[in-house]
DNA sequence: GCTGGCACTCTGTAGACTGAAGTGCTAACG
DNA sequence: CGTTAGCACTTCAGTCTACAGAGTGCCAGC
């Protein structure tokens, strides 16, 4: 075991990825043995690298072409190899410069994000919302918008808002929906979304009989509040990576059902790690990809996930260090107000 | 000026066309020849398509090849030879289906809507939302998120939702709040959005102060409430009928951009037609596709539209017959409610 | 005016050849 | 013994040719 030569194995494997990823050809020994820091001859990385590829860290398309990196590789490279996560001064800027600008809503804030960083990165943008899950109800507005119809509005405690219609059963006056506003706000008011079963009363008749009525809107609203959000941009630069149309079309389908990428999100983090590559991740339609995720948090509670979609040959050193940053600005922002 | 000839010519053209449509391959003298309804030999037809080229109806790939049409076949195709325009019962019956459904909330209705249109055409749907230009606001609310954060809450008469948090600079009580949300309310109920000027006043010198800063978020969510509404589905299936990379990129990176789009329904629209094919739209990115755009109504006055985006060898027929469909029972569900 | 027949044109594919790129192996070297 | 120079070998990508297939345009005859 002489970590002289395992060192140079390993700075050989990061040359070739490195190298790859710039070029997106297969890397041969003469060019890597051209490089600063590799002072040996093309011979010996001959050597090294048909035992890498032994060993399963990179592949030959062909017989005489040179090596590309297997997932196994890329895996090596983000878990030991990166060269100490690397964010460029313009892009920090870009970034910081997001983040300072005066007041958005939540949600614009939230798509700016997302804006931000598909540009800065040729990845695919994912921002998912703060989990309404731990959230509870501050407000219910009742708004006439007919004679039969009224508009149920919920406020929860993140400032996002749900609404339903309610066919409404008789006419009833502005005073009277003013008044059942307020039941339902007392009813539901701080406490959690999930836990609200039973049903307020009111001494006065007529209003005591729309409130099954106003109830059921309720709890469908606050259902529909816990709906994910999720925003996601950017699908035109993931493709820019690829040329096969069946890798196109299948990237472009799943990023169109933000479902699955919502769970793609959830399932990557939940099996404890940030980067998932190729097959890692289970679908096969982004296989040729790879899915940098960071959670933000609250807090200190991971509410929402910062997420990028890209060629498995991506820049993972500027991607990783881009979807940290971003994280942490994102924390930091949400925390303070 | 033979009237029998120009009939055979046109439905030669039509039969051209037709065939394209559904094989997507240059269609040749000896295929027409062979179709139901053609009863001459393929060498007059071959006379016939070389008029038509001449007449700048059909082209050919090369010299060898069949023909397939031009963007002036298809108009000619769209607007004078379109075999009556016919939906499939079975698609009807989907559309119905999804209309018949108990109520949504708007956004969920068109949604479902888009999603609906994409999955019965091939094209990418659009669905612009009720435009909310001559819309009034009903109910202005405020809602404490914070000791130094409140949340105003507008809805207007279509039953959309505008907010905008505040930097509230003292701390204010709940009943503060409610009253300010009355002010406001009052202020702005029925009257135009656009022409709100002036400010409200209030005898109370506590609630007088705050008064400005609400105007301001009031405006400013005012204005965000007439920013379309739009929703874009399907990128996907446009692409399955592309094989060439840049076509699809820049579908991809159209369909992206939604303000893009929405300018692009209202431009087909403003030139007074439903259709614009290929390059007369004047989107170079969507000079391989053709636009289908309907227009819906509440209450007889067009406040939305419905869109289709597809290949340029689309089935008009069945693609306008769709639209149309789905844009009139839109404004009947609309209108009802 | 329509049609059958035929020469012509162009595409797409298959096969042969070549140059370039890159490897693996071997023998020599310090 | 690890490293290296040299070389034979493999594969690919591009070019050229040949050829079958598809479709046209045109002409002569009905």
């Amino acid at each position: 075991m002489n970590s002289g030569v395992d060192d140079r194995r390993a700075s050989i494997l990061r040359a070739v990825i490195e190298a790859y990823i710039n070029s997106a050809e297969p890397v041969g020994s003469v060019h890597v043995a051209s490089l600063p820091g590799i002072e040996v001859s093309s011979a010996t990385i001959r050597n090294e690298m048909s035992t890498l590829e032994a060993e399963g860290y990179l592949r030959q398309p062909h017989t005489s072409a040179g090596r590309i990196p297997t997932e196994k590789g890329y895996r090596k490279y983000v878990d030991e190899l990166i060269p100490s996560v690397a964010v460029g001064p313009d892009r920090v800027d870009m970034v910081e410069g997001l983040f300072n600008k005066t007041h958005f809503e939540i949600e614009e804030l939230l798509v700016s994000t997302s804006r931000l960083l598909t540009s800065i990165t040729d990845c695919a943008a994912v921002v998912t919302g703060p989990s309404p899950q731990r959230t509870h109800i501050l407000s219910i507005q009742l708004v006439g918008l007919g004679p039969r119809s009224v508009l149920l509005v919920a406020v929860d405690a993140n400032g996002s808002i749900e609404k339903r219609t309610i066919d409404w059963p008789i006419e009833t006056s502005a005073k009277h929906l003013v008044e059942l506003s307020a039941i339902l706000t007392s009813h539901f008011r701080n406490r959690e979304v999930r836990d609200v079963e039973d049903t307020p009363h009111s001494s006065d008749a007529d209003i005591e009989a729309l409130i099954p009525n106003c109830m059921v809107a309720a709890k469908e609203a606050v259902r529909g509040a816990e709906r994910e959000v999720v925003f996601i941009e950017g699908a035109s630069r993931v493709v820019q990576s690829f040329d096969a149309l069946d890798t196109i079309r299948g990237i472009i389908s799943i990023l169109e059902r933000h479902y699955m990428v919502v769970s793609l999100m959830r399932s990557v983090l939940s099996r404890g790690q940030g980067v998932a590559i190729g097959s890692e991740h289970g679908l096969s339609s982004l296989r040729e990809c790879a899915v940098v995720v960071a959670p933000y948090r609250v807090d200190g509670v991971a509410v929402g996930t910062v997420g990028l979609i890209g060629p498995t040959r991506m820049n993972y050193g500027s991607v990783i260090g881009i979807a940290q940053l971003v994280s942490d600005n994102l924390s930091k922002r949400l925390s303070e107000g």
